[in-house]
DNA sequence: GTATTACCTACTTCTTCAATAGGTTTATTG
DNA sequence: CAATAAACCTATTGAAGAAGTAGGTAATAC
């Protein structure tokens, strides 16, 4: 399949729409869900996994919601997909933990797949939450 | 998993061992599955998908095996890793024949996924087989 | 005509992705 | 205080795909 799967998709487009209502204080899943058209129980499973990693903040009852813990600006594509997705390690000899290859010595591939992830990395490392927004316009966003 | 799967990279490590050993004629498949250490089976598979695109040729019967059908210089990674990965797409939406996405128009994501496209291809393009392979040296080939 | 090799179709097993189900805890509000 | 609204938690399911296996058929050399 896709080298993105649709966790790592749903956590990004979520995290875009949570960082365009930001000023808005706590957003309810119901809400984004339904915006994103997303189900509200597999999106519960995505938000765990970012709030747990403190990229957001949750707040139960009502009047809570979702909430971003820093500017969008300061939020990395990359450190969305690595908690989001299992792996983005090109060859499963590259993921975290992986045994050591015994022919890693002899191997003619590796320094090709070890390009691919910096490659990777510094793509993905480079377009923050704030690059992926909507252009602010009249009646789309208010200044403080 | 990871983004290349078993398939894809024993496809390229066969390819760079078959480039290396090119001037012996063909090659039989139970050769290359010992030195690569691969599943005579499993390796069949593979080799039946390059022999379809020609990038091999296969003779059958005694003496017989599989050969290159150009200097390794001419194939690229990507050409490889196209034939044997089932899709290097970054997002479902961008796979070969996929549906219009119906928010295309409003995806704010979508840029980017393209440019992991392009990044992925540019660098999948650049490296040949040729560049794999091990340094020539006394002994290791020889010169017509 | 026998040995050797590629070629072909189908199957199995295991893992992972994607999603669902059904509950518990915390906070607000009337 | 009771009702409601929300996050939080554990477990399960269904479908798809990856990885590998099994058993045969056709071509070629000697």
């Amino acid at each position: 399949m896709a080298i993105i799967s649709t966790k790592g998709r749903y956590a990004l487009r979520v995290m875009i729409d949570m960082a365009e209502h930001r000023r808005e204080g706590y957003i309810p899943l119901k809400e984004i869900a339904q915006r994103q058209g997303i189900s509200e129980k597999y999106l519960e499973s995505i938000l765990k996994t970012l709030v747990r990693a403190r990229l957001l903040t949750g707040l139960r009852g009502k009047g809570g919601g979702y909430k971003l813990t820093r500017e969008p600006s300061l939020y990395t594509v990359g450190e969305i997909l690595r908690l989001t997705e299992d792996s983005l390690a090109p060859v499963a000899c590259l993921e975290e933990g992986a045994a050591v290859c015994p022919r890693a010595g002899e191997c003619r591939t590796l320094k090709l797949w070890k390009g691919l992830n910096d490659v990777l990395n510094g793509y993905f490392n480079s377009v923050t939450v704030a690059d992926l927004m909507a252009p602010a316009q009249a009646g789309n966003d208010y200044i403080i």
